[in-house]
DNA sequence: TCAAAAGTGTTCGAATTACACCCATGG
DNA sequence: CCATGGGTGTAATTCGAACACTTTTGA
């Protein structure tokens, strides 16, 4: 068999991103053990036996959160032999897109995750900041052609905070004609008859993901962002 | 400590593409253990204390072919539990571009790895097809907006080259007179006075990188490939 | 001299951008 | 009635695709 070979520890880390109207979020939790002990920290854990690594991030949400059947992907895995100060351990990185609204009390009060505006979340332990910024880009890189940010949406919402997310996630205005306009022209959003009166007195109809279309295109390029190729993606 | 975790075997394989002036082809080996030992399998060994993942990869590519210094880049984290018989081991996939011609006898001699187009390589152990598969995929997504392809030729390349490379590697045929625009547009080639001579009578021009815009503008996008919009990507 | 591949320009249509006004409503 | 954000159309430009002929030279 595989003798006189080492074995090493695998986790999984998940950055969590959640979009509340406004900005992206992240949510990070208080790390529950030594070292570095009640630091901020991405929600992770380690890999256990007869778990795939899709499952065990699956489980280290739903421990961490509640949440169950989250959208995930992975990432990239870090191998740095010194990037866990007590033990080699291998992470596999995971970015989980969530809707923040329906889960926020929940998360508050069961779990003591919380969520942090990306401009201005605390340091974290380890190679974690570095884990953030290479989730950013894989997020900008990805959305720029891939429809992924609707799932950080409720099943309804208004194209007005559909353009917020966008402007926030890439930093940038959008003119809003042309943003329906291409939107429009995916074929992947379904009119409601309903409003959002929240945010103006006009009030902004109400859009839902046509899910066939959505699964059907989710590998067609989209091209949502103006001149992408003026963002540093990688 | 970490007591009560399990620890596991961890894996590094390559899949190294190269380029024969016609077909991408691929890099495979002989498994020297057992089980499936003889069978083709993905060059791969596991990860030794103090290696990172990176120099894992590097190392295994040094061990079975003698190059150094190649172009590699981390693609995914394979973690079924069953995907090792003996021993549950998760893997990291590399994919590799190295330019053919320069190791080719090299190769052949003192190891016995073996280029197969394809088109028509064999089978190959435990899930390593998935992997070449899910290689395939990323070489595609990543080449149809980023320069890599170039990784694949010699220092002095032409452009028909260049042009058969990608229409390979997109299973297309492409406009020589557009591609070559394309081509010139991005500032990325410079003009040798030497010929090719080998595969015309008239000859076609020497090429080289220009580094320097290479490096700085590896993350902007190209656009060398006609309606990639169609190529199933992911 | 001719076969075979290299190299070169232009036209057309589609896609993207820039841009300004009216609409609906709650206060 | 008016301030606020939501929604709509058009013209100008850019970009990519389609397309055919001339050049070079070794055999």
């Amino acid at each position: 068999m595989y003798r006189d070979q080492t074995r090493f520890l695998i986790a999984v880390d998940c950055i969590v991103f959640g979009f509340d109207g406004e900005h992206l979020k992240i949510l990070l939790v208080k790390r529950a053990l030594e070292p570095e002990k009640d630091k901020w920290s991405l929600m992770g854990g380690f890999v256990k036996p007869g778990e795939s690594l899709d499952e065990a991030a699956q489980n280290v949400l739903n421990l961490n959160t509640g949440l169950k059947g989250v959208y995930l992907e992975q990432i990239q895995a870090y191998g740095d032999p010194l990037r866990d100060p007590i033990e080699r351990t291998l992470s596999v990185t995971y970015f989980a897109l969530i809707d923040i609204h329906k889960y926020e009390t929940q998360i508050n009060d069961e779990y003591h995750a919380e969520w942090f505006l990306l401009k201005d979340m605390p340091q974290l332990i380890f190679d974690h900041d570095e884990m953030v910024e290479t989730a950013k880009r894989k997020i900008r890189y990805k959305a720029a052609l891939h429809p992924i940010l609707f799932e950080l949406l409720p099943k309804k919402f208004t194209i007005p905070q559909l353009q917020n997310l966008y402007e926030d996630v890439y930093n940038t205005q959008i003119d809003n004609r042309n943003f329906i306009r291409k939107l429009t022209s995916t074929g992947l959003l379904i009119k409601l008859p309903e409003k959002d009166k929240s945010g103006s007195k006009k009030g902004a109809f109400y859009f839902k993901l046509d899910k066939k279309k959505y699964k059907a295109n989710f590998q067609a390029f989209l091209n949502l962002i103006p001149k992408p190729d003026k963002l540093v993606m990688g």
